[in-house]
DNA sequence: GCCAACGTTGGC
DNA sequence: GCCAACGTTGGC
C-alpha cells in the first residue's frame, strides 16, 4: 500500500465534507494537471492511503486521512458540457482525465500546517515543500510516519500506525 | 519542437 | 486580493 496526499480547498470541498458524504466517500474528480492525472491512472490502487491537505485556507495544513476505494475510471465531469471540469477534447472512447473514489478515515487531532514541513529539516524533500502546485503527491514510509508522529502521537507507536476505518 | 503569451494555483 | 511561480497552449 501506497501513501498519497491529495489537496483540496477546503470551501469547495473539505474533509469535513467528506465525511458527511454518503457512505462516506466521493468520487475525487476535477484534477486537469498530467503529471497528476498520471498518478491517478497508472499508480493509484484500491486500498492505497490518502492523506488529505487544505490548501488556500488561512492555515494550509495537512488535516487528516482517506482511502482509496476503486480502480481509477474516467472523470465523468469530463463529459458533462454544463460541468465547469467539462473538456471538449474528451470522448467516452478517449477519456483524457482520470479520478479514483475515496473513503473518509479520520481526522487529525493536530494539523500539519505547511509552514512546520517548511522548518522541519526531515519534510526537506517532501513533494509539498518542492513541487508544492502538484495536486497528487507521493509520500513516502517514513514521511507518513514523522507526519502521523505530529498528527495523532498515540497512534504512532510503531505497529500501530494505521487507523482503523470509522 | 521552441518559446512567448496566457491562464491557474495557492501561499501570503 | 495580490502576485510569483508554474503549467499549458498554439503560432511559427
Amino acid at each position: 500500500m501506497r501513501t498519497w496526499l491529495f489537496k483540496t480547498e477546503p470551501k469547495d470541498f473539505s474533509l469535513q465534507d467528506l465525511r458527511a458524504a454518503p457512505d462516506q466517500t466521493t468520487g475525487w474528480d476535477g484534477v486537469r494537471n498530467y503529471q497528476a492525472r498520471n498518478r491517478l491512472r497508472d499508480e493509484i490502487q484500491d486500498g492505497d492511503r490518502v492523506l488529505i491537505y487544505h490548501s488556500r485556507g488561512k492555515n494550509p495544513s495537512i488535516v487528516g486521512e482517506a482511502r482509496v476505494t476503486s480502480a481509477p475510471y474516467p472523470d465523468p465531469t469530463q463529459f458533462n458540457p454544463d460541468h465547469s471540469g467539462y473538456d471538449p477534447r474528451s470522448s467516452e472512447d478517449m477519456p483524457r482525465w482520470y479520478q479514483v473514489d475515496v473513503r473518509y478515515v479520520t481526522t487529525y487531532k493536530t494539523p500539519l500546517p505547511l509552514s512546520e514541513m517548511r522548518q522541519r529539516a526531515e519534510f526537506a524533500d517532501l513533494e509539498l515543500v518542492i513541487r508544492p502546485r502538484l495536486s497528487i503527491q507521493s509520500i513516502t514510509d517514513r514521511q507518513y510516519q514523522q507526519i502521523l508522529a505530529l498528527c495523532e502521537p498515540e497512534l504512532s507507536v510503531v505497529g500501530a500506525c494505521s487507523p482503523a476505518l470509522s
